[in-house]
DNA sequence: CAAATCCACACTAAATTGGTGCGTTATCCC
DNA sequence: GGGATAACGCACCAATTTAGTGTGGATTTG
């Protein structure tokens, strides 16, 4: 399914949260009362961003998460990525990235590989061009690109 | 997480062989044959695509699946959107779609669900614009605007 | 009528995700 | 030092989603 998971939707709450209050030290507890998420997942999440280097981690009392790298600096997609993965689109992709890159059983008949491939680029890129800073900033569109042209139905590829 | 489901790979090969032989009436059978992938979830697949008009069925021996539409009238976004449903990034944006909007508990603090909005706006308008047709001629990128600008990671746009 | 083929519903099994239990380690503060 | 706070790291169960199958029926061709 085209959906990101919860872990990540805690992660990106927790870190707009953090984002929002440069500087400070927010506990687990603080911030998953806060916005009533499960404080056990959120801390794993934010472990999970801590281990990539995208939270700094402090412990003992008083301790807490804070960013250990400016918002503008920190992508959708390093946070996804950190969460769950490269995405990959397909069954295919996933493996190839993996090593093995001739385990599709129908391997050279596959007509989707190659060119979903370059779908699953538009939205990595779409996802890495994005970062905490322009999601705040909500007006500021990350990429005004998407009113726009389309190469879609049809011939309509004229302009 | 961020991929496709099984069905959507199978839907897609089973679209683009029927796109490729434009006109032809194909069996389940001899689609999932050729790409060995499993007949009854195959047909399913083609099931629900013919409910949306996407291809045309025709019963008894000798009938089988063709295209209802040009393969340039066919976006990657319906045949999505008719085997796993309109994709929706978060939970509050697929509670939202289903008629309730205020589902979210933590809904006014949220400090995520209407930036992702644009996200998934985004990743929408390229499966939108993205056809059976232009998947084909792979060489004919959907969209070229993926090389590019980029508001991405912070100052370092420098290069 | 018989074979081919789509149709529809319901069900089982596998995979993924969401969420908890429990004990450990580090830090602050009295 | 001792207690409180809070991150760390497994490993585990539960819920959801996805993959795949069983069975019988309806339709068309010959």
């Amino acid at each position: 399914m085209l959906k990101l998971t919860k872990r990540t939707e805690y992660g990106l709450i927790a870190l707009m949260h953090l984002a929002d209050r440069e500087g400070e030290v927010l506990s687990v507890r603080s911030i998953g009362e806060h916005y009533s998420m499960p404080q056990r997942l959120l801390a794993q999440t934010l472990q999970d961003l801590s281990h990539v280097g995208l939270v700094q981690s402090q412990r003992g009392a008083g301790g807490g998460y804070s960013l250990a790298q400016p918002a503008d600096a920190i992508t959708l997609g390093a946070v996804v990525r950190a969460l769950e993965g490269e995405p990959g689109l397909t069954t295919c992709h996933e493996l190839e990235a993996m090593g093995r890159s001739n385990v599709c059983e129908i391997e050279p008949l596959c007509p989707i590989r190659s060119p979903l491939d370059r779908i699953r680029h538009g939205i990595w890129a779409l996802l890495q061009s994005t970062t905490l800073q322009s999601l705040a900033d909500s007006s500021l569109a990350p990429h005004q690109m998407f009113a726009l042209p389309s190469t879609a139905p049809s011939e309509m590829v004229t302009s």
